[in-house]
DNA sequence: ACTCCACTGGAAATGAAGGCAG
DNA sequence: CTGCCTTCATTTCCAGTGGAGT
């Protein structure tokens, strides 16, 4: 507690002089390009059909019905989230003002590993909302986690919306394949415990996925009994509703700091991508964010084509940043190999520029954890590790052949974000790979013996 | 077609953390 | 406090895979 304070270094300016120096900034109202922000419903573009049948499914909670199962399914970032979210929102207000208590609560399958997390985190959600005493996650059985669950709802609600966002990514422990994925038992004992009715009151769970298939595949026959949901499609954003989700959200800048090809520009960049509206609106906050950087009062198509780039970085940076601690220092040592290792690896045939072979890397990991005294574990881990990271493609992964008889080898190449990237942001984000960085010659030398004696 | 070897991937085992009952 | 239980991360064990040169 009392280091925080500690860390203050000298700087040119006073704290005082820079907090009241001249505040220059194209964005009138940053919120309605921020990622999160759950906007107004005329902000909302060439969704009528989806929102409206959102609406009707919602509506029968409002009278004391109950509203089917919904299940929106499109590509990311074509406003699945947003209509749930919106219409939810709405709906609490509307109940509130005729005494039908309701609360919504949102979980993204992403982030979750297990169908104990996630029913922690609608449980620690709704406790949230409603001012309840958070109870712990562990050492409870995932069963008492359900019941704390269904008797907060029974409790304190007459009515909850559950949404369960990117479910299909919820899959939990993949170890034995007879097992029906994690989100499977979590829609069958949700969908289960509403139908037997074993609460007064009751919700209803909005699930969002990019690949339904693989959604409906996963749930076994018993849930596939008791989850029936409505369906409702949705369909990438063409480069004019991107356009027009933009021009919507105009006023997040102030009224002349958009240059008048900013905005169909990055209608047409996103456009040509994935049709991804979150992208789109990342790359407009974005490129706001490097005009006053600049101290501009305009954002140019400059700025665009620049923010491209960072968006890009931006996703990697986030998934770097919530990855464990030792899937971390495996990144890092992976990137050091690269970074310090140019000269040897341009030196072989078999090695590709710009890449760090698995081998060497893992060399560099347990360097590193005995240096910082850091808990090593086995080389299992380390190279499954890095696979996660290949699929979240943070890096990428090849695998290569030595030469005759010499075997197969992995190596990890940085693609999306460069190595230096990588080293600078985790040394940023944590001390002791800073620490590491300081003895650069030393490093330096450990990495190129390594990859020479390779 | 074969060989080598580092990696892959599944399954089972182990160990740690932490709440709960007695 | 002790023994027990659940979940989750990691380790251990083991049977493949596959790149590339012969």
């Amino acid at each position: 507690m009392v280091e925080e304070l500690g860390e203050q270094s000298e700087r040119p300016l006073s704290i005082t002089d820079q907090l009241t120096s001249e505040y220059n900034t194209v964005f009138n109202n940053k919120d309605l390009i921020e990622p999160d922000t759950i906007v107004d419903e005329d902000r909302i573009v060439g969704r009528d059909e989806q929102l409206n049948r959102v609406i009707n499914i919602i509506k029968p909670a409002l009278h004391g019905d109950q509203p089917e199962d919904m299940l929106l399914r499109g590509p990311s970032g074509t406003g699945k989230t947003l209509i749930a979210g919106t219409v939810a929102t709405k709906a609490i207000k509307i109940g509130a003002s005729r005494d039908v208590q309701m609360e919504f609560v949102e979980v993204n399958g992403k982030h979750k590993k297990s169908e104990h997390e996630a029913i922690h985190q609608i449980t620690h959600a709704f406790e949230r909302e409603l001012d309840l005493e958070y109870t712990s996650k562990t050492g409870v059985s995932t069963s008492s986690r359900y019941d704390r669950l269904f008797d907060i709802v029974d409790e304190y609600l007459d009515f909850g919306i559950v949404i369960l966002d990117e479910l299909d990514l919820l899959v939990g422990d993949s170890r034995n394949k007879d097992e029906p994925p994690a989100f499977s038992d979590i829609l069958y004992k949700l969908s289960r415990a509403k139908r037997i009715g074993k609460m007064d009151s009751s919700f209803t769970l909005i699930v969002t996925t990019n690949s339904p298939n693989s959604l409906m595949s996963g749930l076994n026959s018993r849930t596939d009994s008791t989850f029936n949901p409505t369906e409702v499609s949705f369909a990438d954003y063409n480069a004019n509703e991107l356009r027009e989700i933009l021009s919507h959200r105009r006023d997040a800048f102030y009224e002349d700091a958009l240059d008048d090809d900013v905005i169909p520009y990055v209608a047409a960049v996103a456009a040509q991508g994935e049709g991804d509206a979150r992208f789109a609106i990342d790359l407009l906050r974005e490129a706001g964010n490097i005009a006053n950087r600049r101290e501009m009062q305009t954002v140019h198509k400059s700025h665009v084509e620049e923010a491209k780039n960072q968006v890009e970085k931006n996703y990697v940076v986030d998934v770097i940043e919530n990855v464990s601690f030792q899937k971390q220092v495996s990144l890092f040592a992976a990137a050091v190999v690269n970074l310090y290792g140019q000269t040897e690896l341009g030196r072989s045939d078999y090695l590709t520029e710009m890449s760090a072979p698995a081998t060497v890397a893992h060399t560099l990991y347990n360097w590193i954890t005995d240096h910082e005294d850091i808990e090593q574990r086995s080389k299992h881990s380390f190279l499954r590790w890095m696979r996660e990271l290949d699929t979240y493609e943070v890096i990428e992964l090849n695998r290569k052949g030595r030469g005759n008889e010499m075997g197969v080898f992995a190596e990890y190449i940085f693609h999306n974000l460069s190595a230096e990237a990588m080293v600078e942001t985790l040394a940023d984000k944590d001390k002791r790979f800073a620490n590491v960085l300081e003895d650069e010659e030393l490093l330096k030398s450990v990495v190129q013996t390594n990859l020479k004696n390779f």
